[in-house]
RNA sequence: GCCCUCGUAGCUCAGGGGAUAGAGCAACGGUUUCCUAAACCGUGGGUCGCAGGUUCGAAUCCUGCCGGGGGCACCA
């Protein structure tokens, strides 16, 4: 119970329900002119028929407060101003550092979590394209985790269809172990692109190539090994970059488009014998309401190809159908570039007509924009290739490592090596999920590594500062002292721990992070305010109890709030 | 052509229908016998793309235009 934001409006919305007559929404938000306003009064003038600050005088008459607000004010044209009692916020502020949880509830009613993120292509590199669904993905994951939900993250990876034939072909040409060499030590790219060429180049190889698809297809022995042989050790390689991304997928995760195979001829049946499909241009489609492309013409997703193959909208149906209805999941989350947007929406509407995503079951595209290179356009290496994800996470690490050794060279070598791999990694977490991911964001080695501003390294080392006063004390908090908020930047403080709850709320429900990135920013100024102004080991008794706990709480909050952001917080750097 | 999305300070970005639109960076000027100056304080800087509309009140909601990006059937 020390969501204070929460327990204002709920005051304030029985006020304001017994005014009107119904429930009326008190529109509680922070303020400039005091801790927090309520503007409730000014909507409801109309329909009462009375004058706003008539109407925010008789809620604030009946608002039970005395226990939070010292003062409310009726301002302007009926805005209510509150300001808070110190010893309430003290009181709230206790029970927060007392709490495991800073505060932060448990869901009441946990739910099944699909979380589909990452999706890499097997025998493809992951690049920077793979960035943003796996670090927004695992802010998902972490933060949903955290709030006791049932989290299954679900890796659909690409390891299935027509390219399969002529990888497998080009396998064989190299010879197994050499193949497996290649692809272990990350030349992805360099397999997949002479497979391409030899396709392109060789009528005999595309030939045997288009053989081994139909091979692969009919469940052929020898060429399920093969091909099990390229997602194994594809597979091994992504692990290597999520483990140098420091995310929590595992290999218990993959669960790759391959997966539902046998699910395919059922979901297109169940699909048929519901009505939902239509023969065009020799292929099964069905055509979801409510989408139209060129010509006004509705628009399909493509079940079944022409040649008897069958499409991504098969896969994408069937996942969805395996996740509602056997895993029981009710909330799906696509952590998928906004491009396919439409797709998507299409495959839910299809899944909805036949009848898998229903109440309280629901499908959302946590869609995000693009990473832009500094000319604007999509990230690219100078010869305008695509950038390999795991050399652009080991050039962070790099070009941290750089900057900490010249910042505190007094950090032994595996403190710095250590600090660099966190400052770096949580650099390019962080400017991932500190704007709002449906916009494109621009990439800045300069500007994400900056140690001041908008950076995870700012928060990570207002983190460092207030463990260094632990140190340099040789104290450890008493997180049960008596809060003290004498002095303005104390009170500022309280009143930014105090938020935390509702920002991991919104978080959770919004899933746009910039927002708890913004906060933690707006806390650690009100910490750094509050450092500048308030000596803590200096001070005596009470004071510095107060204080410590202060300090205490603030680094608990960031280091739990990066945390959440999947970003790391160094005790010292 | 249709659909989606974005357009806010020089730059990068916040702004849940509410008061005088805010940060950070950059620029300029200050602050250190003091727990990490990797910091802090101050100053300047904006017809919120344009035009209508809804509203007591619009950067925010609606419509139309302009501009950038993306999508529109057998790749995923």
């Amino acid at each position: 119970m020390t969501d204070l934001e929460s327990l204002l409006n709920d005051r304030l919305a029985a006020a304001f329900a017994a005014v009107a007559g119904e429930p009326a929404d008190p529109v509680v938000r922070r303020s400039q002119h005091a801790d927090f306003q309520a503007d409730g009064a000014l909507p409801l003038a109309r329909r009462l028929g009375r004058a706003p600050r008539d109407i925010a005088a008789d809620a604030l008459g009946r608002a039970d407060l005395a226990d939070l607000v010292a003062t409310a004010e009726i301002s302007g044209p009926g805005f209510i101003n509150l300001k808070l009692r110190g010893d309430a916020l003290a009181g709230l502020l206790a029970a927060m550092s007392g709490d495991e949880r800073l505060g932060v509830p448990a869901a009441s009613a946990p739910e099944t979590v699909i979380i589909d993120y990452s999706h890499p292509n097997v025998a493809k590199e992951m690049h920077a394209g793979h960035l943003r669904s796996t670090v927004i993905g695992d802010a998902v994951a972490r933060t949903l985790d955290w709030l006791g939900h049932d989290i299954r993250r679900a890796n659909h990876v690409g390891d299935w269809g027509t390219p399969f034939g002529m990888l497998i072909e080009h396998l064989l040409d190299l010879g197994e172990t050499e193949a497996a060499h290649e692809l272990s030590v990350g030349d992805l790219n360099g397999f997949y692109q002479a497979a391409r060429v030899k396709f392109d180049a060789d009528p005999v190889f595309a030939e045997r190539s288009r053989l081994r698809v139909v091979a692969l297809q009919s469940g052929d022995e020898t060429t399920l090994r093969l091909w099990r042989l390229l997602v194994d050790e594809s597979e091994k390689y992504f692990l290597a970059v999520y483990d140098k991304l420091g995310v929590t997928l595992t290999a218990a995760d993959f669960c790759g488009e391959s997966y539902y195979n046998d699910m395919l001829a059922p979901v297109v049946d169940t699909l048929d014998g519901l009505g939902l499909l239509q023969e065009s241009d020799g292929a099964q489609c069905a055509f979801p309401q409510g989408f139209a492309g060129r010509d006004g013409q509705p628009t399909p997703i493509i079940v079944r190809k022409r040649d008897g193959g069958y499409g991504y909208g098969a896969t994408d149906l069937a996942a969805i159908r395996y996740r509602t209805q056997e895993l029981k999941a009710t909330r799906l989350l696509y952590v998928v570039g906004s491009p396919q947007s439409r797709h998507l929406e299409m495959v839910y509407q299809t899944a909805r007509e036949a009848g898998w995503l229903a109440e309280p079951a629901r499908a959302v595209h946590v869609g995000f924009g693009q990473v832009l290179g500094a000319d604007g356009k999509k990230l690219a290496s100078r010869a305008g290739q695509t950038v390999k994800l795991m050399e652009l996470l080991e050039e962070a690490v790099t070009r941290a490592a750089a900057i900490v050794a010249e910042k505190n060279p007094e950090l032994d070598a595996d403190t710095r090596a250590e600090v660099a791999r966190m400052v770096g990694i949580g650099a390019i977490k962080y400017v991932d999920l500190s704007s709002d991911r449906i916009k494109d964001y621009t990439f800045s080695w300069e500007r994400m590594l900056s140690f001041s501003g908008d950076t995870g390294a700012y928060l990570q080392y207002t983190h460092a500062r207030i463990k260094s006063i632990f140190r340099r004390g040789g104290v450890g908090p008493d997180r049960a002292a008596v809060v003290l908020l004498d002095s303005p930047a104390e009170r500022a403080l309280a009143m930014e721990l105090l938020g935390f709850p509702a920002v991991v709320a919104d978080a959770a429900q919004t899933l746009q992070f910039h927002r708890l990135a913004g906060y933690l920013q707006g806390l650690a100024g009100a910490y750094t305010a509050f450092y500048d102004n308030c000596p803590v080991l200096k001070a005596d008794g009470p004071t510095r109890a107060s204080r410590l706990l202060l300090c205490d709480l603030t680094a608990r909050v960031i280091a739990q709030g990066l945390g959440l952001l999947g970003i790391e917080a160094p005790e010292r750097m």
